[in-house]
Order: structure tokens, then C-alpha cells, then sequence
DNA sequence: CAGGATCCGCTAGGATACTG
DNA sequence: CAGTATCCTAGCGGATCCTG
């Protein structure tokens, strides 16, 4: 227990308090499951990875998306960004334990996903069929 | 929009297809832990509710959004939707086996979240202080 | 190489009014 | 009650150019 912060520190959250629109969690869970977030996680999770290297792996998002989702990881604490003062630049990307716990759920979710997508969208055309 | 020659289906999808740009199941993604989608499955993982019961356990959602989420829920096969032909009208949502299991997904994610949220709250600050 | 700055289209999403 | 229809705005996000 640090400090005198703020009450919510001490607090056991319980479970559905995102349903409350004033829950300021709300804000965290958009970030966290944001587009690009959950993919660069999904790239870090268990890499240490550059800039470009980042861009490359995750096939599609912008040089403004990237550095936008990079920065507002680092403020959440769900990664690390190192600079080498070197000429070219060198700055590596990696996750912080927070990052990487919070990953492991992302990943939960995007393996089902991946394996029950075929299931769906078969199922999405017979009922388009079916009416 | 459908693509030809996509051997998706009977393929086994290996983790990390979702970084290919052109995987189908980035937009089946973008729908699942899109805002309002993931606030649904919470509200509905164990209850059957009707529209205007789910949208006071959601707060701050809008009847058009709302109305939106349950119907592309619906289409991927992830909650039922069941209209009694009675006078005021009476619909019913649950989800399905399907919507069950993501949402145990969305809900480990969204538990871990809430747990430690202040914790990514106190360090953001300290952050901020640091400079 | 790692981004910042700028411009801008697109769409998610809110407010309101209306209907069966 | 359970939506649809309409209008409107904020901001997500892409493209491009520029810099240390």
C-alpha cells in the first residue's frame, strides 16, 4: 500500500463494474482492446522488437497509428520504450510484465478467435441462406 | 466483400494470423472487443435480458448503438435473439454456447483489467511526475 | 531509423424524433 | 417496448511530407 492516492487503491473491484459508465476503467479497457493495441501485443509478447520491425511484423498500420498506440502503451505501463543516442536512432520495444500478463488474456481471446473463425463464418452464411 | 480461393476454412489457423493484414478474422476482431460488443457479453453472461433492461445495465449507451451491437452480435452467432408477437412488444437476448465462451474470454481480460487498474492508474501518475 | 506535423476522409457514435 | 430514421460531430486513422 503506497500512499494516501486514491481510495479506489485499496478497493476490491468487483466484477461488472465497467457496466457503470462512470467507472474511469472504461477508458483503460478502450485503449487495451483498441485495433492496433491488442496486435502490437500480440507481436511483442515475446519479443523485444524496433520500431520498423514492429511496423513490419503487424501488416497495415500507419507510422502515426503505430507511434499513437506505442505512446499510450508506455503511459499504461504495458511496455518499455529504450533509446540508444546513436546515429541512426535505435529505440527497441518491449513489454513490461503489467504488458505481458495483460497479454496473455489478449492472446486467449485471438487463439479462440482464430479457431472458432471458420465456425463462424460458416455459420454467418447458412443463416444468411436460411433467412 | 468475398474473396476467392480463400482456404481459410478447412486451414489450420496458426496463432499469430491475425498479424497478416489480409486475415479475414482481423475484422471478426474488431467487432468482438469493439467498445459497446464486449459491454453486451458482460451485461448477458449470465442473464437472459430484454433491450431496454440491457441498456440500463449498460450505462451510457444509445438505443441506435445498442441496437447495432445486438444485431452484428447476432450475425456472428454470438447471442440469440428471440421476439415474442405480443402487444408492447417483448424481445429477449441471450447468448448463445459460442457468445459464452468468448465472453469468458472478454471477462478474464476485463477481471484482470479492473483488478488492476489502480495499480496502472498510480504508475501513470508517478510517470507523469517523474516526468 | 524513428518519428512529428499536417491535411483530410470516413465512420463510430450521440441526440432527437418517430413508429408498430 | 423495441426499435428505425435522420442529422450531426468528434476523433480514428490513412497518406504524405518533413526532421534530427
Amino acid at each position: 500500500m503506497k500512499k494516501n492516492s486514491q481510495p479506489a487503491a485499496g478497493l476490491a473491484l468487483v466484477r461488472g463494474e465497467l457496466l457503470n459508465p462512470n467507472c474511469p476503467s472504461r477508458e483503460l479497457l478502450k485503449r487495451i482492446t483498441s485495433r492496433w493495441t491488442m496486435l502490437v501485443m500480440l507481436a511483442l509478447r515475446e519479443n523485444t522488437l524496433r520500431f520498423s520491425e514492429i511496423r513490419r511484423a503487424i501488416g497495415g498500420i500507419s507510422e502515426r497509428m503505430l507511434a499513437q498506440t506505442l505512446r499510450y502503451m508506455e503511459e499504461d505501463g504495458l511496455l518499455i520504450r529504450k533509446a540508444y543516442e546513436v546515429v541512426p536512432p535505435h529505440v527497441e520495444y518491449r513489454l513490461t510484465p503489467l504488458g505481458r500478463e495483460a497479454s496473455k488474456h489478449v492472446l486467449a481471446l485471438t487463439d479462440w478467435l482464430e479457431s472458432h473463425f471458420p465456425l463462424i463464418e460458416q455459420q454467418r452464411s447458412d443463416r444468411q441462406n436460411a433467412g
